[in-house]
DNA sequence: TATGAATGAGGATTCATTCAT
DNA sequence: GATGAATGAATCCTCATTCAT
């Protein structure tokens, strides 16, 4: 599986070939197939073992947000901080759940899941901290719609982007610590 | 053209085979290629005509920036407006250059071309704007990375994401003005 | 024709395409097929026309070979000379009918019957310098077999063989004069 | 590879499909690329097995040549006779290598090689005769020349060649005793 | 006569999957 | 559990030929 995934995440879905895989782990066609029925099917769990480490991540991130805008501050960043070092470490992996591999809709259909459920993650957060007040009254599905595609995208580039020196350059906590800034003051914010 | 980039947006591009796209277009499978000499060809084509048509957007989208936050918001509101009406009206397009096709190495990097563009773009406005003394100093290279992946995430949503019963709902002009104020305010904003 | 004839001589039958043809003679796809009814066709009028202005060569290359061995030395001398003459001025038409496309198999046939009809002249020759006691009693159909076995390797090797600087370097009197001595003394021969 | 020999020399090499090969082995399509990486692959490697059979013959043809006249003869009739069985038991190989394929450059290549190896072996051979006096001085690159020519003409019409009645009916051993006559003595020989 | 766009059968190659050993 | 040879459907692309204009 952690071949797959590299390779993946390297070539692409299509392009890479069982025989690659199998070449690069050292055992015979056949035996990819005593351990998986199809291509499709280590794709999927490679998936779906990602998606329960990213939410445990996220799920974990948030700890208490009692009272105050300082206080959300501080627990966005620590989460933000917690997202970018598991992508740090987990490079093949954020690859493959942000590009969204060319492959059966089923493997598809996970890798969106996987970035919805965060969003709700996010919804919630966000609606707890309206109803105590920190936050102005909006639309929570709306603003963790700003929030995940601010995050995913900086993410993005942060990883995989061979443009941005700047950004290439910050470690997980520096790039939470900028993105929280945005988040919660926009580009007026100090 | 029209009808393979419906297909290659629709199915992806190694699922979509040249058969379709002819039997789509009522011509032979050689009369495809008196027109193009590739398959990959093809895609290169219509993701670089759909790159000028945006860049002819968000070139026209900024007009004067001349003052005022005001006036910047103002300006800001407008592109998203005008970027967002025509990524509605190109929907296959956008969702071509949003997805990233699993393609041949030369598709995907006219793609990734595509936005690092738009990004520019964006990045030289945010620096005229500190110039203006309209925004505060800080790194436009990293507020340009937020910018963008805050559009084009939100964009995404807006259009291809069936979860979004809310955003899905907004027009275009709507979509813009709440981006814009979590552009310039960001959460706390008003 | 002119144009095919090269092009076939240089790329094969196969391998040279209609749209090659055309574009070197800077008319239309449509044109060829006024003038001619199809590929096999314009292969085999090239390689007939060939055969026509071959025999002409043969048939004009013998004189006289009244009487003496040296009459029929000089006489056999004279035929080679023209022959190579007629080789060297039509490279390709001579590649194309040494080499032996891969092509029709009537475009073959023809092929194999002009080296046929050559042979055939040469066998007469023998067969009336044997009557006139000139050459030794034996079978004037193996001995024509062996002439022109000699006489084509040799020109397949003076005309196109990287490997022979001897061979390539001499004029085409030099080579029917030392093939003159060959063929009628062999290797013993002064 | 034995199938494809027959095919190729049967029908040309752009003549024979893949799907002929296989239908006749009696494998499925895919089998084939189990074994052979394409189709000039295994056209490559008929050639260059054949090569190495004809020069291990010619290598072997040739004995002691250890003084007169009568000894060269004799040693050249039995190289001659090896040969033209070698040819005999191997009639598609030959014939492939006569007739030279309309295929990739690769394989004409080696095909011309092959050749140019053989050629080289008489060529030696005839040098050595000349050093022990048995053969005049002359230039051993154009006798060679000759040589070959002679033969692989001569092999070539009493292998394939439907006009030459008397030819056909020889056993290599005549056919290799009358080529040895013309070889040293020319059409004047006794 | 000339054009050149259109045709479509054909053919090499790929690769996920199977299965006897 | 493991092997790797065998399978064959699938797909891109070629090119001789046709034909309306």
């Amino acid at each position: 599986m952690k071949i797959s995934l590299k390779l993946f995440s390297k070539n692409g879905y299509h392009k890479t070939k069982i025989s690659d895989i199998v070449r690069e782990a050292g055992v015979a066609q056949g035996t990819f197939y005593w351990y998986f029925p199809s291509k499709e099917a280590i794709a999927l769990e490679i998936i779906q073992n990602g998606q329960q480490h990213i939410l445990k991540v996220v799920a974990q991130g948030y700890r208490q947000t009692n009272g105050t805008v300082q206080d959300a501050v501080k627990s966005s960043e620590k989460l933000f901080k917690d997202l970018f070092e598991f992508a740090e470490e987990n490079k093949n992996l954020i690859k493959l759940l942000l590009n969204g591999v060319e492959a059966e809709a089923s493997v598809n259909n996970v890798i969106k899941e996987t970035w919805v459920k965060v969003e709700h993650s996010f919804q919630n957060n966000i609606k707890r901290a309206i109803e105590l007040g920190i936050l102005p009254e909006k639309d929570p599905s709306l603003e963790s719609a700003f929030l995940i595609s601010l995050i995913l995208g900086t993410l993005d580039r942060w990883l995989f982007s061979s443009e941005h020196s700047t950004l290439t350059k910050k470690s997980a906590g520096e790039i939470a610590h900028d993105l929280v800034s945005f988040e919660f003051f926009g580009l007026l914010g100090i």
